[in-house]
DNA sequence: ATATTAACTAGGAATAATTCCTAGTTAGTT
DNA sequence: AACTAACTAGGAATTATTCCTAGTTAATAT
């Protein structure tokens, strides 16, 4: 990956923010510093620093948005104003301990575990 | 909300597969039934469905695909073919008993907890 | 410093997934 | 049987994302 800067315009928008943007709020953002900047640029930055492991993507009822933060946490989301507020806790504490931690009121959770399964495991050849 | 043979059998459908499928899916299914019926007319019923509580949907890389489960379970994706597993658990037992139980190799989990954050248990107006 | 070139960019067209619109139909009620 | 709100098919519109092309540039070698 070579080093544009675009894709430096693009990574320190979302280091910079407490949020959990869409491509189009970054692709907003980024033009502020390079006006002629296209959203297909964006989307391609986007995608290769998530290939790369130094953002990721998080899946939001259908959509796509961008966290710039690579540490292990998890996501809270409010079902009233939809917010996403990061959250730093053991799987252990999921039940218990965050109505006090955070002041939230939880109501559900979704949990995708991923891996490989048993097929998988037992084949050789890479698709 | 109606009774409609379209929506009957939209629901049957997706209550008679194992697979976690998409709206394009769960259309051409319909169609064998229904040959005239429409993928807008698909998409309305499994989103009155959902929003109704009588499936769910699922996220999938920032797809949606459908659920006609409901009994609280988990989801565990195969990160080679993609096949999306039903997994029921406790939480204490995702890092420990998920594969010898169904032997997946468990790599990273993504978890969103749902709620009202502070603010809005905080606020009367509903939005 | 300059030349080289693979990886990049802007701009816009293309694609994919989903929703919306309209005129006609139908399930449930009276 | 008549009524009507909720439904339907079909297709246009919208939204999110990817793809395409000709020109540009970061990194490397000279």
């Amino acid at each position: 990956m070579r080093f544009s800067r675009q894709r430096d315009i693009v990574l320190n928008v979302l280091q910079r923010t407490e949020s959990h943007p869409t491509a189009e709020w970054i692709f907003d953002q980024v033009k502020r510093e390079i006006p002629s900047i296209s959203l297909g640029t964006v989307y391609r930055n986007l995608n290769q620093l998530a290939d790369g492991g130094i953002i990721q993507r998080i899946f939001d009822n259908g959509h796509v948005r961008y966290d710039g933060k690579m540490d292990q946490h998890d996501h809270f989301r409010c079902i009233r104003c939809q917010q996403i507020f990061d959250v730093h806790l053991r799987l252990e504490d999921i039940t218990k301990n965050i109505p006090q931690d955070y002041g939230f009121k939880v109501t559900g959770y979704a949990l995708e575990i991923r891996g490989e399964c048993h097929q998988c495991q037992t084949k050789e050849t890479e698709q």
